[in-house]
DNA sequence: GAGCACTGC
């Protein structure tokens, strides 16, 4: 009877029916007993007139997708998911390219969770944004309802939920995490879906360790981790609830098209050299299709698309009846929307109506492995290399090096010829060396990592022994203790490693830790409005463009807009002249800068600005612009002291405090002379280490504003500590002769030695 | 006298 359905109990009298046959042609989900839905029972529902979750009729448009969901390969296994969903409080899946997963299991969880009938939603987590729009939208589609009603989508900047409405929701993993940080036990999720799993990034890391142990608390909660490779046997280990228990496995197949391998006789001495003769070599002998190449980074992407170009142009010139055109396009993340289009467009047409076809190449960075997929890929070109950021918690650096691929990141590359037909991939290295030097997976990020945002946030989820978390993979103690070290100093963490009050608000911004500090402290120095800006433009990608083919006029456009006392102030100014330009593109475009990331650094700035006023931390500025200049050096202190150098001689050498690291300044530093003391932003380890984003600041304002960091006993011997032990001297000569009445204020403050250079 | 791989809040 539809009184014993306690899920049908909070519609209306004439919704519930009166009894089984009445109720049945009413009730869509009628007979559904939450988690204990069966294939068949869903299947005859999804091919009813009425949407079961709208009462809505539905409409042809949704028919004619459902055709075509039931040919994906995770339809056919419906019945088996179901049982194992039923049965388990905790699922690994596992689905190949092609398979349906994140757009069906979704779906299913559902027509059995019946999240709308009790208040619930469903999430899933994605890693990128674009994906969870894109996604959602395609489900709203497939439930035949309109996106941000039933079915909607959570991203930074963008909430396309109703709250009451919405029980499907695609997120990004780090959304889901900092909802974690207000509401530990995540109580509005009947099941939480964790997407990509494979991918490691650090906000899904995090999330799994959290929902392991909230697995033990909220056994209503039931968790799905989906996964794109066969290593899921580490997540099924990882999540078995019970000692010596394995999650258990729900296993669908995929539908791509088989991709062919080739390796290497000999390794390759120059991957690139390489890389350009495999490609002409495709384009001369290979049937049609379009080649996916990968390399590095920009500078190489751009050179070999200028090298393969010209010598394309040669075998065409040689050889024009058997050689098509060919059309080379590179692809990296810093290139503007308009131009990443051009991998969309058809390859070019033959020379003459029965000339050879042309082909198209596109080079790329590892975008094109997960962020963008390209149709008509037939060949890829895979040397075997990418650019991955490693951390040395030592010297407390993350840098990015050229580094060997994975084997699935591998595997991942050679797929990107099989999505519209058989393809062939051309490695560019030897079968043994894909088989013995090859990691199987990438490191996960939370092993390559800075790690003092991710520690501050895990605090603020309330856990206490950092080191004895259950991660997937622990990141090393040393890291740990980097994160809490610099979390003390900051005073986020008291000395037993206790959130202060600080430190809670501190992990309210999407921030690290010295930057939310800085806006936090930010109005004690009279600059919070400037500070805003500055944090927002150091949040944002490089706004400077510089074309290789117009170095100097870019150089000069900068120039123009530097303001000598620290790049920090060069920022702020930027963005100020940027708004006083009325956010105008051309003003953008003939200075050089790229309008895309000051739009970014507006949307930023306008996110934390809500986050101060909700903390109540005041927005003020000073209107004596040389007070306020100082005043923001100063603040930048409260911050950035851990990332001070003091210069070494006269060859431009600095000498990280502390650490002791030989750095100069990075060449886009604007900087107009070497000042004693900097702070910086970011150590770039490229031909040699260097500092970016920098600013002059005086001895004196770190001993005043990072006492406890600058404790002149704490300091390893060396020109440093001498060079502050002097300031102490003087500062302590100056007290006493003050104390004996005499004065000679005025001539010790280096400031005012220094001839003021104002733009 | 260099270079932002890629995401995310």
């Amino acid at each position: 009877m539809a009184g014993d359905n306690p899920y049908l109990a909070h519609l209306p009298p004439h919704q519930r029916g009166v009894g089984p046959s009445n109720a049945a042609a009413k009730e869509p989900l009628y007979g559904f007993m939450p988690r204990k839905v069966k294939g068949e029972q869903v299947r005859k529902a999804m091919e009813q007139d009425i949407n079961p979750f709208t009462k809505q009729p539905l409409s042809a448009q949704y028919k004619k997708i459902l055709e075509v969901r039931k040919k994906l390969p995770v339809y056919a296994k419906m019945d088996e998911f179901f049982q194992m969903f039923s049965e388990n409080q905790i699922i690994v899946m596992v689905g190949e390219t092609g398979s349906g997963k994140t757009t069906q299991i979704p779906q299913f969880v559902a027509y059995s969770d019946l999240p709308h009938t009790r208040g619930k939603l469903v999430a899933c987590t994605q890693p990128r944004r674009v994906a969870a729009m894109s996604v959602a939208k395609r489900v709203a589609d497939e439930m035949d309802v309109q996106l941000g009603r039933q079915v909607g989508y959570s991203i930074r900047f963008e909430d396309m939920t109703e709250p009451g409405t919405t029980f499907l929701k695609y997120m990004t993993d780090g959304m889901l995490l900092r909802e974690a940080m207000n509401d530990p036990d995540l109580t509005r999720y009947s099941t939480i879906i964790l997407d990509e799993a494979h991918e490691r990034t650090l906000a899904t890391d995090i999330l799994m360790g959290l929902l392991k142990s909230l697995a033990k608390r909220r056994s209503d909660l039931k968790i799905i981790v989906m996964s794109a490779t066969l290593d899921a046997l580490k997540f099924q280990k990882y999540f078995g609830l019970a000692t010596d228990t394995a999650a258990p496995l729900f296993k669908v197949p995929g539908r791509t098209h088989p991709v062919e391998v080739f390796y290497t006789q000999e390794p390759e001495p120059d991957y690139v050299e390489a890389a350009i003769r495999t490609v002409l070599m495709i384009h001369r002998a290979e049937e049609p299709g379009d080649i996916l190449l990968f390399l590095t980074g920009e500078e190489e992407i751009e050179d070999a698309c200028r090298k393969i170009k010209l010598e394309a142009d040669d075998l065409v010139n040689q050889d024009p009846d058997s050689v098509g055109p060919l059309m080379c396009i590179p692809l990296y993340s810093s290139l503007p929307p308009s131009q990443q289009q051009r991998i969309f467009d058809p390859p070019p047409t033959a020379r003459t109506p029965d000339g050879p076809p042309g082909r198209k190449v596109v080079v790329s960075t590892n975008i094109a492995e997960t962020s963008l997929t390209i149709d008509g890929i037939v060949y890829v070109v895979d040397p075997g290399f990418s650019k991955q950021k490693v951390y040395n918690p030592r010297i407390r650096v993350e840098s990015l090096l050229v580094s060997p691929i994975s084997k699935a990141s591998a595997q991942q590359r050679a797929g990107r010829a099989g999505r519209t037909r058989p393809g062939k991939c051309f490695r560019l290295y030897t079968e043994k060396d894909f088989m013995s030097e090859l990691e199987e997976q990438t490191y996960p990020e939370i092993l390559r990592s800075n790690l003092s945002n991710t520690v501050l946030e895990l605090v603020k989820l309330g856990i206490k022994d950092l080191v004895r978390f259950d991660y997937v993979d622990a990141p090393a103690p040393e890291t740990l203790m980097r994160a809490l070290e610099l979390l003390n100093y900051l005073a986020a963490l008291d000395d037993e490693g206790n959130l202060t009050p600080l430190g809670a608000i501190m992990a309210e911004f999407p921030l690290d830790p010295q930057l939310s500090k800085l806006l936090i402290v930010s109005p004690e120095f009279k600059c919070s409005n400037e500070m805003l800006t500055i944090t927002s433009m150091m949040s944002v990608p490089n706004v400077w463009i510089r074309p290789a083919n117009q170095r100097r006029e870019a150089d000069a456009a900068k120039q123009m807009l530097t303001v000598p006392d620290g790049d920090h102030l060069t920022l702020l100014n930027v963005y100020n002249q940027y708004v006083l330009n009325k956010h105008d593109k051309n003003w953008a475009w003939t200075n050089y800068l790229s309008q895309r990331a000051l739009m970014q650094a507006d949307n930023v700035r306008a996110q934390l600005q809500r986050t101060m006023e909700k903390f109540d931390v005041d927005l003020v500025s000073l209107s004596d612009e040389r007070k306020l200049y100082i005043n923001i050096r100063q603040a930048l202190v409260c911050g950035f002291f851990m990332q001070v150098a003091h210069k070494e001689g006269e060859k431009g050498n600095y000498l990280t405090v502390k650490d002791n690291q030989v750095v100069a300044l990075h060449p886009s530093c604007g900087l107009d002379s070497q000042p004693e003391w900097v702070i910086f932003n970011e150590f770039v380890l490229t031909t040699r280490p260097y500092i970016r984003t920098v600013s002059d600041v005086k001895a004196e304002w770190l001993l005043d504003y990072a006492t406890n960091y600058f404790d002149v006993a704490s300091f390893p011997d060396g020109e440093t500590k001498r060079a502050l032990q002097r300031v102490v001297n003087k500062r302590a000569g100056k007290a006493a002769a003050r104390l004996d009445g005499g004065s000679r204020e005025g001539s010790a403050d280096p400031r005012d030695k220094k001839k003021r250079k104002k733009q």
